[in-house]
DNA sequence: TCCTTTGTAGACAGATCTGTCTACAATATT
DNA sequence: AATATTGTAGACAGATCTGTCTACAAAGGA
């Protein structure tokens, strides 16, 4: 899970280094935390081509979180493909992130905490974002009848993971205890 | 898990009365959201009184988190008792607060989200509130080699449950996940 | 009686927040 | 060639943020 696209932003439409610039900052520091100057500063454009593409903040919240949904959900799929595709994949693809140095927990948790009483929105995008992991993770199931049922424990599971290897100081129990679950799962008739 | 303590709070000393208009509002609508000057507003005191018995607003998150940290503890300690004192317990426990009209969360997970990149002590915090959970959930299972990684893998899943109930329209599909893992646990060696 | 603690009232500083405004330049599109 | 879009530079408004300051009052313990 990068948190940088590592092509020369300077090059980009503004808009588009908005977008960049506020998911690095949104992600890394919180929303509230970050204000609309800090963003225009470092993704180099003016107050008024900013204002001109989002109209104002709670529009570039939403714009972010549909962003970082397309991004993450596409790195999920891919890493899950490259190990294995099927439930094994799981705990490395869960490895890969939560070790990688940028890894501040699930953007859309950390919204919803921040936000959730306030920007509605932010609530209906994470529903419909943790709604896609789920079918991610069904995906990695045989059917059977149970299928649905266990893709939605284990996607709630994972969610236990995400946010305990949030504030350990490794992954290391956060990933063992998931393993324990999904273990117990696959004996499962 | 109550919000409000129902005790007449204009007789209570200013320190205890600033600290509980804090909780609600901080633990409501997010702490970066609440300002001290609402605080005091809402507490009935000055800017004075505020600032001799919490030298900075970081002081006043610290000491708001240890106390949130005690009321929680004891409500969870007290209704697991109430709800049998064995696993069976937690389902019921769980959904007690999940269903209360103040439901917002997990404060610490909240806290880590939003500050745990500039208040350093947040993450602190939230470890030892965890390790205490996790305690209270070791309490609950009969003693064997595996008691610890269970009691882990249960906290684990319980904060999935938690962050699940936070977004989602019911706490119902949270519950019902949790307690497919729950179930499998007991089943097992 | 003296003195420390706890409290009140409210002005003030200085920073930062979101969002608007004018005025002008380069680039596409029609 | 005329026009619409996208861009730049930077001042400005008005709110809100944390934290400090002076001046005064009441109550309790030494």
């Amino acid at each position: 899970m990068q948190t940088n696209i590592n092509q020369d932003r300077r090059s980009l439409p503004a808009r588009e280094r908005i977008l960049l610039t506020a998911h690095d900052l949104f992600y890394q520091e919180g929303i509230r935390a970050t204000g609309i100057d800090r963003i225009i500063a470092e993704a180099g454009v003016t107050k008024v081509t900013f204002y001109r593409h989002f109209p104002s903040k709670n529009d570039l919240i939403c714009e972010f979180l549909e962003y970082r949904h397309q991004r993450w959900m596409a790195w999920f799929i891919d890493a899950l493909q490259r190990h294995g595709g099927d439930l094994n994949a799981l705990i490395p693809t869960l490895a890969e992130w939560f070790q990688n140095g940028n890894f501040r927990g699930c953007a859309f948790l950390n919204g919803v905490g921040e936000l959730g009483s306030t920007l509605p929105e932010v609530v209906k995008i994470t529903r419909s974002h943790k709604q896609d992991m789920t079918k991610a993770i069904s995906d990695l199931l045989p059917p059977s009848e149970l299928r649905e049922q266990y893709a939605q424990a284990i996607s709630v599971a994972v969610d236990g993971a995400i946010v305990r290897a949030q504030f350990d100081e490794t992954p290391d129990a956060a990933l063992k205890s998931l393993s324990l679950v999904l273990n117990l799962l696959k004996k499962s008739p």
